[in-house]
Parts: structure tokens; C-alpha cells; sequence
RNA sequence: UCCCCCUUAGCUCAGUUGGUUAGAGCGGCUGACUGUUAAUCAGUAGGUCCUUGGUUCGAGCCCAAGAGGGGGAGCCA
């Protein structure tokens, strides 16, 4: 016989059927109710035992974190708390939990100690709950992209270039690294390493997907990315997911606008598919809002917040704008912003946070940057001074979406790696896809996990991932 | 990398102006319990007060350095 998941079970279940649940056990209850979890929902179901008929030995290892599985009839309950439940003809313990050292307790434990315990904590309901919509989210991202005909393309982890030139890499190598092979001139000879060159994980799959756009239209790439950035803040990680869509014969409007609506078909997924889990969500992002002082919480819960992004169109304003409207503010008035406000300058956390959950109270689209401040690739405006560049903003992380319309003129891009010091022999093929057939195109980075972060309302980038790579952090 | 805060039982925390024997809830252990819902009830064990050094008659509490954790900033996604 089959197990039947639980999320299976409460969706179409059958009074009277005989099931077999495979889980782990939550809690044992009046010597007589297992609440098994098995993953597959938030929901536990209650297998109920005929206490008289067993050993006490059995009982004695129903304990939190065991694993067990249960064969029964699924009937009616006559308590309060659930309508069914699986009256228990076979009970198998599949593997013990010792109580005494056994971490996770019926109770509620901080997230810094479940970071601690990673590889236990996808079975408390928090982690449980942020993973299974990370899924979902996953899911979408791929259906959203098919259905409107983008190809999925797998950009090499590999690189031999520094995308941006901007941003700390990872080398790879299978030197020695306690004996290095040296040339002439006492520098380390890369002629001698695995690629006859150095070469690092990839900081972005952009530029090697601008040559997908030029042949196959519309494609995007969707994997994982690296930063040895020493970066230690609640919305960076050193290995991240990153979503970059790029695509043939568009221009920066039509950019914003399918960043616009992917962001919508993704919350409007998660809110459609993940009920159980963003109510559980909802409910403990609430919780800890009472713990905060009244001008510290958050005017919206967790759902109202994503349903309010999906029924309000995103604010579009020029940087010059925003500039505008921040040195018009009150915080800049009163000499409240850390970062004097000029034009030229790159926006400061502050800035955006106060544009975003001050000024406009919802997501906002920043585009036509001063080109001072953005990488090479982007296009230049005729007014000498912006380019094509444009940043989604969401209340509470910041940037989540980092695009723009790309360079397609041959000299005008070779002018700027030159002013911007990019090497052109290292992205010869780069420059090539200007020098056959160019055409206008476009594309942006969805960073995965700060989109995670934003539909189920965790504060800490590094409790969406199951293992999450920081500095210094590599344990699991 | 910079700034700020924190570190007391397995977990979450309290611990008064420096004062003698360091507390609670949960969890653990022992026992009870056939309708419980983070079950409940009775009993019980459990501490390098992060580490090192200092001040003091006396330090969980004060000072210094270090370690670990968190929040914010920068870099960005």
C-alpha cells in the first residue's frame, strides 16, 4: 500500500478509506493522539491509538521528531480540533528521537537558534511554510515565462568575465593552492590552471544571455548566483538566485512593464495557491508586530500587504524626479537624511525607503539613471547625462529588480567600457553581438530570495534559503 | 568593512544601588491520564552567569581585550 500525503488527504480524503501516513511526529497527547506532520502541508493530522492494545514500549517512543508510520481507517473525529482523523489499526516506528537531545520542541524557538539547527528546522512550520512557497514561487517564475514563450536558458556558473565589473568573485581553480606554479616574473601562471586562464563563479548571467536574446527573442535564466562581497546584512547572501529575463526588440517601458506584471503573477500565485501557509505566515509576522513599539509596526498584515501590491499599479517617476521630491521632503528639510540629496548621486537606503513607504506607500519603478552611477552596458540617453536604467523598490527590502535597456550601438558601447576602464579583448564576443545584427533589447535581475522575503514577510534573507551561504557561514 | 545592541539552565527570558544559597515558564526525567489540541496534573534533576585579565573586603552586575549572535550602514539582487 501507497502512503497518502497529508496535503492529499485533507484536499480529498474519504471517510471511511483506509490510508497509510508516513511523518514525523509533533506531539503525544493524553496517551492517545500522534499530531504527525509530513511536509507536505502546514497541516498536521491527529492518528488516534488504542492506548490499552499498545506496548508501552511503542509509546514510549512516540516522541517529538520521531518518525513513524500509521495504517487506519479515516473517520470522523469527536473532538474539537479537526473533522477527521486516522483511528490507528498498525503503528511503526520508523525511526526514534531522543527527547533529551532532540532540538526542537513543541514550542516556539527563535529563528537565530533555528539557524543554528538548519538542517532540522524545515520541520518547524516557519521554515516548513517559507519553503514550500519558495517552491511555488519557483514553479511560477518558469510557468510565467513559458506561457508568454521566453526560452529558459542555462547561463555557464563558470565565467571567465566579471559581468559588471562591479561586485568581489569567487575564483575558481584546481591549483595547489599551498604551491602555486609560477611564470618568469614571480606572478602566479594561470596558462598552467584547468582553463589556461582565471576564471570565477558567475556574479550574473546578463551579458552570456544578451547572446540568447540575439538568436532565440525572448529567454531567461533562472540559477544561482555568487558574491564574495563582505556583505553582512539581513538581505544579502554570498550564493543567491537570481531571475534575468532578457529580451530581443524591446525597449526600457516594455521592460518595466513585464517586471511590473511578472512581480503580480507571482504574488497573485502565491496568495491563490499558498492559503494554509501564508495565513500561518500572517498570523506570526502579526504576532511579532505587537512586540514592536506602535510607531515601529507596519500598517498592513502579510496578506493585506501582497493583496495591496496586486490591486495598485507601481508608481513610475525619473531619478530626476525622485531627486526632486526628496529634496522638496521633510526629512530633508529638517537635515533628517544621513546622505545629503543631489543630483548624481546614487539613491541611499534612505532615500528609497523614504520614496517607497513615505512618499508613495507602494512598490515604485526609479528608471533613467545618471549613467555616472550604473554599469557600462546600459543604454545612453540623448541627454548625454542618464541611461536606460530602471530599479523596482519594495517597502521593506529595498531593490528587488535591477534592469535595463542595454547598449546596442557598436561604438557608443565601445567609448564607454573604454571611459569605465572594462577590458574589450576579455568581452570580444560581447561586442560582437553589437557588430551582426544588433537590435534594441533589454532585460532585468529578480533577486530570488529578496522576492521570498517579500511574499512571506521574513526580516532575515537567511531564514528563505535551506542552507544559506554568508560569511563565515558555510556549516551546512 | 564601519556603527550600535546582546550573550545567565536544553529553549525563551527575569535577576534591584556590587552583598552571602542565581530564579521563572517551557523542555527533560519519574509517575498519573481513553477525547487531547504547543494537552493537563503531581514530583524531580539541571548552571564554566561567553572567555581571559583587571577593579573591589566582595562581581552575573563595574572596567579592558577577545569570541559568538543580532540590528543598522555601505556594496548590491
Amino acid at each position: 500500500m501507497k502512503r497518502t500525503p497529508i496535503k492529499k488527504i485533507f484536499s480529498s480524503g474519504k471517510l471511511g478509506e483506509r490510508i497509510l501516513v508516513k511523518g514525523w511526529v509533533r506531539t503525544f497527547r493524553n496517551n492517545q493522539f500522534i499530531s504527525i506532520n509530513d511536509g507536505s502541508t502546514i497541516n498536521n493530522i491527529q492518528a488516534v491509538i488504542d492506548s490499552s492494545q499498545t506496548s508501552e514500549d511503542i509509546k514510549a517512543k512516540l516522541n517529538p521528531g520521531a518518525s513513524v508510520s500509521v495504517l487506519g481507517a479515516l473517520v470522523e473525529s469527536l473532538g474539537k480540533g479537526q473533522s477527521f482523523e486516522v483511528q490507528v489499526e498498525k503503528l511503526d516506528i520508523l525511526g526514534e528521537s531522543d527527547p533529551q537531545v532532540y532540538p526542537l520542541q513543541p514550542k516556539k524557538h527563535s529563528l537565530e537558534f533555528l539557524r543554528e539547527k538548519s538542517h532540522l528546522r524545515p520541520r518547524t512550520n516557519t521554515i516548513g511554510s517559507v519553503l514550500r512557497i519558495r517552491n511555488e514561487v519557483a514553479y511560477g517564475i518558469h510557468q510565467f515565462f513559458y506561457e508568454r514563450g521566453f526560452y529558459y536558458l542555462n547561463t555557464p556558473i563558470i565565467t571567465g568575465s566579471d559581468a559588471e565589473g562591479a561586485g568581489e568573485t569567487f575564483r575558481v581553480t584546481n591549483f595547489d593552492i599551498e604551491n602555486l606554479p609560477l611564470d618568469e616574473e614571480k606572478k602566479v601562471d594561470f596558462k598552467q590552471d584547468f582553463f589556461g586562464k582565471p576564471v570565477n563563479l558567475t556574479v550574473s548571467g546578463q551579458l552570456e544571455a544578451e547572446a540568447g536574446a540575439m538568436s532565440l527573442g525572448n529567454v531567461y535564466t533562472f540559477g544561482p548566483t555568487f558574491r564574495a562581497e563582505n556583505s553582512n546584512t539581513s538581505r544579502h547572501l554570498a550564493e543567491f538566485w537570481m531571475i534575468e529575463p532578457e529580451m530581443a526588440f524591446v525597449e526600457l517601458e516594455e521592460n518595466i512593464e513585464v517586471a511590473e506584471e511578472m512581480l503580480k503573477y507571482l504574488i497573485k500565485r502565491v496568495v491563490e495557491n499558498c492559503n494554509d501557509d501564508l495565513e500561518f505566515l500572517d498570523k506570526r509576522l502579526a504576532d511579532e508586530e505587537k512586540t514592536k513599539p506602535e510607531k515601529d509596526r507596519s500598517e498592513l498584515g502579510l496578506v493585506e500587504k501582497l493583496k495591496f501590491v496586486l490591486e495598485n499599479e507601481f508608481e513610475k517617476i525619473s531619478y530626476s524626479e525622485a531627486i526632486d521630491i526628496l529634496k522638496n521632503s521633510k526629512p530633508n528639510k529638517k537635515k533628517k537624511f544621513k546622505f545629503p540629496v543631489e543630483w548624481g548621486i546614487d539613491l541611499q537606503s534612505e532615500h528609497e525607503r523614504f520614496l517607497v513607504e513615505k512618499h508613495f506607500k507602494k512598490p515604485i519603478v526609479v528608471y533613467d539613471y545618471p549613467k555616472g552611477i550604473k554599469a557600462f552596458y546600459m543604454k545612453q540617453n540623448d541627454d548625454g547625462k542618464t541611461v536606460r536604467a530602471m530599479d523596482v523598490l519594495f517597502p521593506g527590502i529595498g531593490e528587488i529588480i535591477g534592469g535595463s535597456q542595454r547598449e546596442e550601438g557598436l561604438d557608443k558601447l565601445k567609448t564607454r567600457m573604454q571611459e569605465m576602464n572594462v577590458l574589450q579583448e576579455d568581452l570580444w564576443w560581447y561586442l560582437e553581438l553589437r557588430k551582426f545584427g544588433t537590435a534594441p533589447h533589454s532585460g532585468f535581475g529578480l533577486g530570488f530570495e529578496r522576492f521570498v522575503q517579500f511574499v512571506t514577510g521574513m526580516g532575515n534573507i537567511r531564514d528563505v534559503c535551506l542552507f544559506p551561504r554568508f560569511p563565515q557561514h558555510a556549516e551546512f
